[in-house]
DNA sequence: GTCATCATGTAAGCCGTTACATGATTGC
DNA sequence: GCAATCATGTAACGGCTTACATGATGAC
Protein backbone atom coordinates (compact mmCIF):
# COMPACT_ATOMS: atom_id res chain seq x y z
CA UNK A 1 0.00 0.00 0.00
CA UNK A 2 2.93 2.30 0.70
CA UNK A 3 4.20 0.96 -2.53
CA UNK A 4 1.17 2.29 -4.61
CA UNK A 5 1.45 5.64 -2.93
CA UNK A 6 5.10 6.27 -3.35
CA UNK A 7 4.72 5.15 -7.06
CA UNK A 8 1.90 7.39 -7.24
CA UNK A 9 4.24 10.91 -6.37
CA UNK A 10 7.00 9.64 -8.46
CA UNK A 11 4.51 9.27 -11.16
CA UNK A 12 4.53 13.00 -11.12
CA UNK A 13 8.00 13.78 -10.09
CA UNK A 14 10.82 12.75 -8.99
CA UNK A 15 11.70 12.76 -5.36
CA UNK A 16 13.74 12.01 -2.24
CA UNK A 17 12.44 9.92 0.74
CA UNK A 18 12.09 13.22 2.87
CA UNK A 19 9.99 14.64 0.56
CA UNK A 20 8.20 12.02 0.11
CA UNK A 21 6.60 11.80 3.35
CA UNK A 22 6.06 15.41 3.42
CA UNK A 23 3.54 15.41 0.68
CA UNK A 24 1.85 12.48 2.05
CA UNK A 25 0.91 14.30 5.27
CA UNK A 26 0.50 17.11 3.67
CA UNK A 27 -2.34 16.29 0.95
CA UNK A 28 -2.99 13.13 1.24
CA UNK A 29 -5.34 12.95 4.74
CA UNK A 30 -5.07 9.22 4.49
CA UNK A 31 -1.59 7.97 5.14
CA UNK A 32 -0.38 10.97 7.14
CA UNK A 33 2.15 9.31 10.33
CA UNK A 34 3.50 7.59 7.63
CA UNK A 35 7.33 7.55 9.41
CA UNK A 36 10.83 7.03 8.11
CA UNK A 37 11.18 3.56 9.52
CA UNK A 38 8.68 2.57 6.53
CA UNK A 39 9.32 4.56 3.86
CA UNK A 40 13.56 3.78 3.54
CA UNK A 41 12.96 0.09 3.62
CA UNK A 42 10.28 0.88 0.62
CA UNK A 43 12.14 2.51 -1.14
CA UNK A 44 14.86 0.39 -1.06
CA UNK A 45 12.91 -2.69 -2.25
CA UNK A 46 10.92 -0.91 -4.90
CA UNK A 47 15.00 -0.14 -6.00
CA UNK A 48 15.73 -3.97 -5.57
CA UNK A 49 13.03 -4.98 -7.68
CA UNK A 50 13.87 -2.18 -10.20
CA UNK A 51 10.89 -0.12 -10.12
CA UNK A 52 12.73 3.02 -9.38
CA UNK A 53 16.43 4.56 -9.60
CA UNK A 54 18.27 6.24 -7.42
CA UNK A 55 19.86 9.60 -8.85
CA UNK A 56 22.47 10.53 -6.52
CA UNK A 57 20.91 14.05 -6.69
CA UNK A 58 24.39 15.19 -7.99
CA UNK A 59 24.26 17.88 -10.31
CA UNK A 60 20.98 20.76 -10.38
CA UNK A 61 19.21 18.14 -10.84
CA UNK A 62 18.16 18.98 -14.43
CA UNK A 63 14.98 16.73 -14.52
CA UNK A 64 12.52 18.04 -12.05
CA UNK A 65 12.84 21.58 -12.44
CA UNK A 66 13.41 23.11 -16.15
CA UNK A 67 10.13 21.98 -17.21
CA UNK A 68 7.83 23.11 -14.81
CA UNK A 69 4.80 24.67 -16.28
CA UNK A 70 3.42 22.29 -18.89
CA UNK A 71 3.35 19.72 -16.58
CA UNK A 72 -0.22 21.02 -14.93
CA UNK A 73 0.54 19.42 -11.55
CA UNK A 74 0.39 22.18 -9.17
CA UNK A 75 1.60 20.26 -6.48
CA UNK A 76 4.52 19.38 -8.58
CA UNK A 77 5.57 22.76 -8.55
CA UNK A 78 4.99 23.52 -5.33
CA UNK A 79 7.21 20.64 -4.22
CA UNK A 80 9.89 22.13 -6.51
CA UNK A 81 9.70 25.43 -4.65
CA UNK A 82 10.26 23.56 -1.65
CA UNK A 83 12.82 21.50 -2.61
CA UNK A 84 15.06 24.90 -4.03
CA UNK A 85 13.77 27.00 -1.39
CA UNK A 86 17.03 25.79 0.97
CA UNK A 87 19.43 25.11 -1.62
CA UNK A 88 21.03 27.59 -3.60
CA UNK A 89 24.26 26.00 -2.17
CA UNK A 90 23.71 22.68 -3.70
CA UNK A 91 24.43 19.02 -2.73
CA UNK A 92 23.17 19.04 0.73
CA UNK A 93 24.13 15.53 2.05
CA UNK A 94 23.54 12.40 0.39
CA UNK A 95 19.77 13.28 -0.50
CA UNK A 96 19.16 9.93 -3.08
CA UNK A 97 16.61 11.37 -5.64
CA UNK A 98 14.58 8.33 -7.04
CA UNK A 99 13.05 8.21 -10.55
CA UNK A 100 10.13 5.77 -11.73
CA UNK A 101 10.99 3.41 -14.03
CA UNK A 102 9.09 1.96 -17.22
CA UNK A 103 8.65 -1.06 -14.95
CA UNK A 104 7.72 0.84 -11.94
CA UNK A 105 4.83 2.37 -13.97
CA UNK A 106 3.46 -1.28 -15.22
CA UNK A 107 3.57 -2.09 -11.05
CA UNK A 108 2.10 1.31 -10.26
CA UNK A 109 -1.05 0.89 -12.48
CA UNK A 110 -1.15 -3.00 -11.31
CA UNK A 111 -1.43 -1.93 -8.12
CA UNK A 112 -3.79 0.89 -8.65
CA UNK A 113 -5.78 -1.34 -10.73
CA UNK A 114 -6.56 -3.22 -7.64
CA UNK A 115 -4.42 -6.24 -8.25
CA UNK A 116 -3.36 -6.49 -4.61
CA UNK A 117 -5.84 -8.18 -2.49
CA UNK A 118 -6.27 -4.97 0.11
CA UNK A 119 -9.40 -4.24 0.65
CA UNK A 120 -9.32 -1.65 3.14
CA UNK A 121 -10.99 1.67 2.70
CA UNK A 122 -7.47 3.01 3.35
CA UNK A 123 -6.20 1.26 0.21
CA UNK A 124 -9.02 2.19 -1.60
CA UNK A 125 -8.80 5.93 -0.98
CA UNK A 126 -5.72 5.65 -2.31
CA UNK A 127 -6.36 4.00 -5.40
CA UNK A 128 -8.94 6.33 -6.22
CA UNK A 129 -6.91 9.54 -5.55
CA UNK A 130 -4.45 8.41 -8.40
CA UNK A 131 -7.54 7.33 -10.41
CA UNK A 132 -6.02 9.74 -12.93
CA UNK A 133 -3.75 7.67 -14.30
CA UNK A 134 -5.92 4.99 -14.42
CA UNK A 135 -7.62 3.85 -17.99
CA UNK A 136 -11.37 5.21 -18.01
CA UNK A 137 -13.07 1.72 -18.05
CA UNK A 138 -10.44 0.95 -15.15
CA UNK A 139 -11.75 3.23 -13.21
CA UNK A 140 -14.91 2.23 -13.60
CA UNK A 141 -14.09 -1.38 -12.61
CA UNK A 142 -12.15 -0.10 -9.53
CA UNK A 143 -15.11 1.76 -8.59
CA UNK A 144 -17.60 -0.59 -9.29
CA UNK A 145 -15.94 -3.25 -7.76
CA UNK A 146 -15.87 -1.63 -4.49
CA UNK A 147 -19.60 -0.64 -4.74
CA UNK A 148 -20.15 -3.80 -4.94
CA UNK A 149 -17.34 -5.16 -1.57
CA UNK A 150 -19.44 -2.34 0.30
CA UNK A 151 -23.38 -3.54 -0.69
CA UNK A 152 -22.48 -6.81 0.77
CA UNK A 153 -21.03 -5.35 4.12
CA UNK A 154 -23.96 -3.23 4.01
CA UNK A 155 -26.03 -6.38 3.95
CA UNK A 156 -23.98 -8.44 6.30
CA UNK A 157 -24.73 -5.48 8.76
CA UNK A 158 -28.03 -5.32 8.53
CA UNK A 159 -28.57 -9.38 8.76
CA UNK A 160 -26.71 -9.06 12.16
CA UNK A 161 -29.21 -6.92 13.45
CA UNK A 162 -29.53 -8.91 16.74
CA UNK A 163 -30.73 -7.78 20.14
CA UNK A 164 -27.48 -5.52 21.33
CA UNK A 165 -27.59 -2.55 24.10
CA UNK A 166 -27.62 1.28 23.32
CA UNK A 167 -24.18 1.70 22.94
CA UNK A 168 -23.45 -1.39 20.32
CA UNK A 169 -26.35 -0.43 18.69
CA UNK A 170 -25.63 2.68 17.77
CA UNK A 171 -21.97 1.64 16.96
CA UNK A 172 -23.53 -0.47 14.08
CA UNK A 173 -26.23 1.61 13.44
CA UNK A 174 -23.38 4.52 12.53
CA UNK A 175 -21.17 2.33 10.85
CA UNK A 176 -24.38 0.80 8.37
CA UNK A 177 -25.21 4.19 7.69
CA UNK A 178 -21.29 5.03 6.82
CA UNK A 179 -21.41 2.56 4.40
CA UNK A 180 -24.45 3.33 2.98
CA UNK A 181 -23.36 6.82 2.72
CA UNK A 182 -19.86 5.94 0.81
CA UNK A 183 -22.02 3.79 -1.70
CA UNK A 184 -24.05 6.72 -2.64
CA UNK A 185 -20.75 8.89 -2.70
CA UNK A 186 -19.77 6.03 -5.20
CA UNK A 187 -22.70 5.97 -7.53
CA UNK A 188 -22.05 9.63 -8.06
CA UNK A 189 -18.87 8.87 -9.20
CA UNK A 190 -19.63 6.06 -11.19
CA UNK A 191 -22.74 7.88 -12.78
CA UNK A 192 -20.42 10.55 -13.67
CA UNK A 193 -17.58 7.99 -14.73
CA UNK A 194 -20.36 6.99 -17.36
CA UNK A 195 -21.15 10.27 -18.53
CA UNK A 196 -17.62 11.15 -19.53
CA UNK A 197 -17.34 7.28 -21.18
CA UNK A 198 -20.53 8.26 -23.18
CA UNK A 199 -19.88 11.72 -24.75
CA UNK A 200 -15.95 10.49 -25.26
CA UNK A 201 -17.84 8.05 -27.43
CA UNK A 202 -19.41 11.18 -29.48
CA UNK A 203 -16.81 13.76 -29.05
CA UNK A 204 -13.43 12.64 -28.33
CA UNK A 205 -11.41 14.20 -25.78
CA UNK A 206 -8.43 16.32 -26.13
CA UNK B 1 -7.62 -4.56 20.82
CA UNK B 2 -8.46 -7.68 20.13
CA UNK B 3 -8.05 -8.22 23.99
CA UNK B 4 -10.18 -5.78 24.68
CA UNK B 5 -12.78 -7.48 22.40
CA UNK B 6 -12.23 -10.91 23.91
CA UNK B 7 -12.39 -9.64 27.65
CA UNK B 8 -15.72 -7.63 26.32
CA UNK B 9 -17.47 -10.95 25.81
CA UNK B 10 -16.19 -13.07 28.46
CA UNK B 11 -17.58 -9.94 30.89
CA UNK B 12 -20.99 -11.26 29.73
CA UNK B 13 -20.42 -14.51 29.71
CA UNK B 14 -18.25 -17.85 29.58
CA UNK B 15 -16.69 -18.85 25.83
CA UNK B 16 -14.45 -21.14 24.36
CA UNK B 17 -12.05 -19.65 21.25
CA UNK B 18 -13.99 -20.81 18.83
CA UNK B 19 -17.57 -19.63 20.40
CA UNK B 20 -15.77 -16.46 20.58
CA UNK B 21 -14.47 -15.95 17.07
CA UNK B 22 -18.21 -16.61 15.79
CA UNK B 23 -19.71 -13.75 18.00
CA UNK B 24 -17.48 -11.40 16.62
CA UNK B 25 -18.20 -11.74 13.53
CA UNK B 26 -22.03 -12.21 14.06
CA UNK B 27 -22.78 -9.21 15.84
CA UNK B 28 -19.44 -6.56 15.49
CA UNK B 29 -19.27 -5.91 12.27
CA UNK B 30 -15.87 -4.12 12.76
CA UNK B 31 -13.40 -7.04 13.95
CA UNK B 32 -15.09 -9.11 11.87
CA UNK B 33 -12.40 -11.54 9.84
CA UNK B 34 -10.81 -12.24 13.05
CA UNK B 35 -8.89 -14.94 12.75
CA UNK B 36 -7.70 -18.36 15.11
CA UNK B 37 -4.52 -17.38 14.66
CA UNK B 38 -5.06 -14.39 16.74
CA UNK B 39 -7.85 -15.63 19.00
CA UNK B 40 -5.61 -18.37 20.30
CA UNK B 41 -2.22 -16.81 20.98
CA UNK B 42 -4.52 -13.89 22.21
CA UNK B 43 -6.05 -16.48 25.22
CA UNK B 44 -3.13 -17.75 25.78
CA UNK B 45 -1.22 -14.57 26.70
CA UNK B 46 -4.77 -13.36 28.52
CA UNK B 47 -4.90 -16.87 30.60
CA UNK B 48 -1.00 -16.34 31.14
CA UNK B 49 -1.13 -13.27 33.12
CA UNK B 50 -3.90 -14.13 34.58
CA UNK B 51 -7.04 -11.74 32.75
CA UNK B 52 -8.91 -15.30 32.37
CA UNK B 53 -9.22 -18.53 33.24
CA UNK B 54 -9.48 -21.47 31.45
CA UNK B 55 -12.16 -24.04 33.21
CA UNK B 56 -11.44 -27.03 30.95
CA UNK B 57 -15.46 -27.44 30.37
CA UNK B 58 -15.83 -30.61 32.05
CA UNK B 59 -19.21 -31.74 33.53
CA UNK B 60 -22.78 -29.66 32.33
CA UNK B 61 -20.99 -26.20 32.78
CA UNK B 62 -22.87 -25.02 35.69
CA UNK B 63 -21.84 -21.45 35.28
CA UNK B 64 -23.28 -20.77 31.91
CA UNK B 65 -26.34 -22.25 31.46
CA UNK B 66 -28.83 -22.61 34.89
CA UNK B 67 -28.41 -19.00 35.87
CA UNK B 68 -29.40 -17.85 32.32
CA UNK B 69 -32.61 -15.60 33.13
CA UNK B 70 -31.40 -12.64 35.36
CA UNK B 71 -28.10 -12.09 33.06
CA UNK B 72 -30.40 -9.53 30.70
CA UNK B 73 -28.10 -10.18 27.94
CA UNK B 74 -30.14 -11.89 25.12
CA UNK B 75 -26.59 -12.13 23.14
CA UNK B 76 -26.19 -14.79 25.82
CA UNK B 77 -28.64 -16.59 26.11
CA UNK B 78 -28.79 -16.93 22.45
CA UNK B 79 -24.75 -18.08 22.58
CA UNK B 80 -26.03 -20.72 25.57
CA UNK B 81 -28.22 -22.07 23.00
CA UNK B 82 -26.08 -22.18 20.41
CA UNK B 83 -23.56 -23.54 22.75
CA UNK B 84 -26.12 -26.60 23.89
CA UNK B 85 -27.49 -26.63 20.46
CA UNK B 86 -25.05 -29.70 19.43
CA UNK B 87 -24.09 -31.24 22.71
CA UNK B 88 -26.69 -33.72 24.47
CA UNK B 89 -23.76 -35.73 24.67
CA UNK B 90 -21.48 -33.92 26.50
CA UNK B 91 -17.63 -33.36 26.42
CA UNK B 92 -16.66 -32.56 22.68
CA UNK B 93 -13.06 -32.39 22.63
CA UNK B 94 -11.25 -30.37 24.81
CA UNK B 95 -12.84 -27.29 24.67
CA UNK B 96 -11.63 -24.92 27.08
CA UNK B 97 -14.28 -22.48 28.25
CA UNK B 98 -12.62 -18.81 29.68
CA UNK B 99 -13.85 -17.50 32.33
CA UNK B 100 -13.09 -13.69 33.08
CA UNK B 101 -11.18 -13.01 36.34
CA UNK B 102 -11.45 -10.08 38.46
CA UNK B 103 -8.36 -8.98 36.87
CA UNK B 104 -9.52 -9.35 33.88
CA UNK B 105 -11.95 -7.03 34.69
CA UNK B 106 -9.90 -4.53 36.08
CA UNK B 107 -7.68 -4.90 33.13
CA UNK B 108 -11.09 -4.74 30.98
CA UNK B 109 -12.37 -1.68 32.06
CA UNK B 110 -8.51 -0.01 31.74
CA UNK B 111 -8.48 -0.86 28.02
CA UNK B 112 -12.30 0.46 27.71
CA UNK B 113 -11.29 3.85 29.41
CA UNK B 114 -8.57 4.30 26.98
CA UNK B 115 -5.56 3.28 28.54
CA UNK B 116 -4.05 2.14 25.71
CA UNK B 117 -2.90 4.28 22.70
CA UNK B 118 -5.00 3.27 19.82
CA UNK B 119 -6.20 6.02 18.23
CA UNK B 120 -8.11 4.44 15.46
CA UNK B 121 -11.84 4.08 14.48
CA UNK B 122 -12.25 0.41 15.31
CA UNK B 123 -10.67 0.79 18.63
CA UNK B 124 -13.35 3.32 19.46
CA UNK B 125 -15.76 1.49 17.86
CA UNK B 126 -15.19 -1.13 20.09
CA UNK B 127 -14.54 0.71 22.70
CA UNK B 128 -18.16 2.45 22.91
CA UNK B 129 -19.53 -0.59 21.71
CA UNK B 130 -18.88 -2.21 25.54
CA UNK B 131 -19.45 1.56 26.85
CA UNK B 132 -22.28 0.40 28.92
CA UNK B 133 -19.11 -1.35 31.57
CA UNK B 134 -18.26 2.17 31.42
CA UNK B 135 -18.68 4.41 34.16
CA UNK B 136 -20.97 7.75 33.06
CA UNK B 137 -18.21 10.04 33.09
CA UNK B 138 -15.48 7.69 32.04
CA UNK B 139 -18.15 7.09 28.98
CA UNK B 140 -18.31 10.86 28.75
CA UNK B 141 -14.68 11.35 28.43
CA UNK B 142 -14.22 8.60 26.17
CA UNK B 143 -16.38 10.31 23.68
CA UNK B 144 -15.08 13.78 24.33
CA UNK B 145 -11.65 12.92 23.65
CA UNK B 146 -12.70 10.94 20.16
CA UNK B 147 -14.30 14.07 19.72
CA UNK B 148 -11.46 16.32 19.95
CA UNK B 149 -9.67 14.28 18.46
CA UNK B 150 -12.07 13.89 15.16
CA UNK B 151 -12.25 18.20 15.10
CA UNK B 152 -8.41 18.11 14.94
CA UNK B 153 -7.94 16.04 12.48
CA UNK B 154 -10.90 18.31 10.30
CA UNK B 155 -8.67 20.72 10.72
CA UNK B 156 -5.67 19.11 9.27
CA UNK B 157 -7.77 18.04 6.34
CA UNK B 158 -9.22 21.45 5.49
CA UNK B 159 -6.14 23.32 5.20
CA UNK B 160 -4.44 20.70 3.37
CA UNK B 161 -6.33 21.87 0.97
CA UNK B 162 -4.15 22.30 -1.99
CA UNK B 163 -4.48 22.17 -5.75
CA UNK B 164 -5.15 18.23 -6.36
CA UNK B 165 -6.83 16.91 -9.39
CA UNK B 166 -10.62 15.77 -9.34
CA UNK B 167 -10.13 12.29 -8.25
CA UNK B 168 -7.73 13.35 -5.08
CA UNK B 169 -10.25 15.58 -4.38
CA UNK B 170 -12.95 14.13 -3.97
CA UNK B 171 -11.77 11.32 -1.59
CA UNK B 172 -10.25 13.97 0.75
CA UNK B 173 -13.71 15.92 0.55
CA UNK B 174 -15.64 12.26 1.31
CA UNK B 175 -13.04 11.83 3.66
CA UNK B 176 -13.40 15.64 6.02
CA UNK B 177 -17.27 15.03 5.20
CA UNK B 178 -17.38 11.46 6.95
CA UNK B 179 -15.09 12.91 9.73
CA UNK B 180 -18.11 15.67 9.84
CA UNK B 181 -20.69 13.42 10.28
CA UNK B 182 -18.63 11.48 12.58
CA UNK B 183 -18.33 14.40 14.74
CA UNK B 184 -22.17 15.06 15.14
CA UNK B 185 -22.30 11.67 15.89
CA UNK B 186 -20.58 12.11 18.79
CA UNK B 187 -22.32 15.25 19.45
CA UNK B 188 -25.93 13.40 19.89
CA UNK B 189 -24.39 10.56 21.77
CA UNK B 190 -22.39 13.36 23.87
CA UNK B 191 -25.46 15.63 24.28
CA UNK B 192 -27.55 12.21 25.90
CA UNK B 193 -25.30 11.06 27.71
CA UNK B 194 -25.02 14.57 29.36
CA UNK B 195 -29.14 14.51 29.73
CA UNK B 196 -28.44 11.14 31.45
CA UNK B 197 -26.09 12.51 34.08
CA UNK B 198 -28.01 15.31 35.04
CA UNK B 199 -31.12 13.72 35.62
CA UNK B 200 -29.46 11.11 37.31
CA UNK B 201 -28.22 13.90 39.74
CA UNK B 202 -32.60 14.82 40.67
CA UNK B 203 -34.13 11.45 39.70
CA UNK B 204 -31.42 8.56 40.94
CA UNK B 205 -31.69 5.32 38.59
CA UNK B 206 -32.54 2.23 39.92
C1' DG C 1 29.06 27.15 18.44
C1' DT C 2 25.00 25.48 18.79
C1' DC C 3 20.33 24.55 17.58
C1' DA C 4 16.64 23.40 14.39
C1' DT C 5 15.83 21.26 10.30
C1' DC C 6 16.93 18.28 6.61
C1' DA C 7 18.18 13.69 5.43
C1' DT C 8 19.03 8.61 5.65
C1' DG C 9 19.03 4.67 7.62
C1' DT C 10 18.82 0.24 11.21
C1' DA C 11 16.71 -2.69 14.90
C1' DA C 12 13.22 -4.33 17.66
C1' DG C 13 8.80 -5.25 18.22
C1' DC C 14 3.57 -5.36 17.81
C1' DC C 15 -0.33 -7.02 15.97
C1' DG C 16 -2.33 -9.27 12.92
C1' DT C 17 -2.67 -12.48 8.84
C1' DT C 18 -2.49 -17.02 6.08
C1' DA C 19 -1.43 -21.63 5.93
C1' DC C 20 -0.67 -25.76 8.03
C1' DA C 21 -1.34 -29.74 11.44
C1' DT C 22 -4.33 -32.23 14.39
C1' DG C 23 -8.12 -34.46 16.11
C1' DA C 24 -13.04 -35.23 18.09
C1' DT C 25 -18.09 -35.59 17.00
C1' DT C 26 -22.07 -35.95 14.28
C1' DG C 27 -24.96 -36.94 10.33
C1' DC C 28 -25.73 -39.59 6.40
C1' DG D 1 -16.74 -45.12 6.39
C1' DC D 2 -16.75 -40.34 4.88
C1' DA D 3 -17.49 -35.61 4.87
C1' DA D 4 -18.71 -31.56 7.37
C1' DT D 5 -18.38 -29.09 11.31
C1' DC D 6 -16.45 -28.14 15.69
C1' DA D 7 -12.31 -27.19 18.11
C1' DT D 8 -7.42 -26.02 19.22
C1' DG D 9 -3.28 -24.88 18.22
C1' DT D 10 1.68 -23.67 15.68
C1' DA D 11 4.76 -21.37 12.21
C1' DA D 12 5.98 -18.15 9.06
C1' DC D 13 5.48 -14.03 7.48
C1' DG D 14 3.87 -9.01 6.40
C1' DG D 15 3.52 -4.37 7.15
C1' DC D 16 3.90 -0.76 9.91
C1' DT D 17 5.45 1.58 14.31
C1' DT D 18 8.77 3.35 17.70
C1' DA D 19 13.14 4.28 19.04
C1' DC D 20 17.72 4.75 18.07
C1' DA D 21 22.11 6.19 15.44
C1' DT D 22 24.23 9.34 12.31
C1' DG D 23 25.45 13.24 10.02
C1' DA D 24 25.13 17.50 6.89
C1' DT D 25 23.52 22.45 6.43
C1' DG D 26 21.97 26.88 7.46
C1' DA D 27 20.34 30.44 10.73
C1' DC D 28 21.43 33.23 14.44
Amino acid sequence: MLDLAILGLLEEHDLHGYEIRRQLREHLGLLANVSFGSIYPALTRLEKCGAVVATEGQGPEPAAAPAAPPTGSLSGELAVLRARRHSPARGRRGRKVYRITEAGRQLFVELLAGGGTADDARSFGLRLAFARHLAPQARLALLERRRALLVQRLGEAEEARTDLDVYARSVVQHTADGIARDISWLDTLIASERDALATAGTEPVT
